[in-house]
DNA sequence: ATCTGCGTCAGACACCATGTCTTACATGCA
DNA sequence: TGCATGTAAGACATGGTGTCTGACGCAGAT
């Protein structure tokens, strides 16, 4: 394996960082001055600094991929808000439920009281679930539409 | 308020944390030795007062109940693994979902697959939160019968 | 040609959580 | 009286996290 960081290795996402991903998220991309304005409304230089050393680490984790063709870089998500997500659960399953998942929806459908439509929805995709083959999973990793 | 640290005030439990509490939950109720032999198989006289701190930090934080009565002091967990797992899901909805579970289910049920047991069973408990008042949240926070 | 504004890069911090360990002191029992 | 075993309190190294500083490079206006 050539390169070793860049393998969605997004393990732990801080809450600084979250925070840069989420205007980039609400973006779709943008340059770090655009992201700093937007996280930092107050933005004095050391801010800008700070959001590129975020950035920087947001790359190494293979979060976000960096253009470097123009003169200010421009930044776009490598990860999407349900990837985080997905890792966050199977971080807590691991943990907790020695890496089952089902505990969590027992608790989840249990504690999270639902509306009629919740429910409804829910259940259909429950069957839904049912006579797709294995091959989603790593589908729905990559298709991001837009933002 | 008068007391502010037993308020169930368990938001960050770290690993070493959660292997001894993991450890106390085997064992219903336990003293600090009995813990430290089964955390540290090899245990050293400093890793035993490793777990006396960790225990000192899990009853601060409202996770573990102390019984000083006798010589050795008792420990007993006062929140189950169920009560962890709700609050970490209800970390990761607060932090990426704006504090909504549902997210977090569509993801699970998307991500895992599920056997066809799970999926009737599931659905029959989704079906169970539909006549359910709303009192149930507070009531299985408490109950715990034994270990 | 040079000055100035904006950008990047590399690294130095201060701070705090975490896990570990040491020491001093109290208690029960042979 | 001693010794094993317990508790209480705190020191400590380490590493992560957020922040900030300084050196340097490129573009465009004067």
């Amino acid at each position: 394996m050539p390169h070793d960081a860049a393998k969605t290795n997004f393990a732990n996402i801080t809450d600084a960082e979250l925070a840069v991903l989420d205007a980039l998220w609400s973006e779709g991309s943008a340059t770090i001055r655009r992201i700093a304005d937007l996280v930092y409304p107050s933005g004095t230089s050391a801010h800008y600094a700070t959001v590129q050393k975020l950035f920087e680490r947001l790359e190494a984790k293979g979060c976000v991929a960096r253009n470097r063709s123009g003169f200010a870089h421009v930044f776009t998500a490598a990860v999407d808000r349900e990837d985080v997500i997905a890792q966050r659960l199977r971080a807590v399953a691991e943990q907790l439920c020695e890496g089952s998942m089902t505990p969590l929806l027992l608790q989840l459908v249990h504690g999270a009281r639902l509306s009629a439509d919740e429910r409804a929805a829910l259940k259909k995709l429950i069957d839904e679930s049912d006579n797709a083959p294995a091959s989603r999973t790593s589908a729905n990793r990559k298709g991001r539409r837009d933002a």
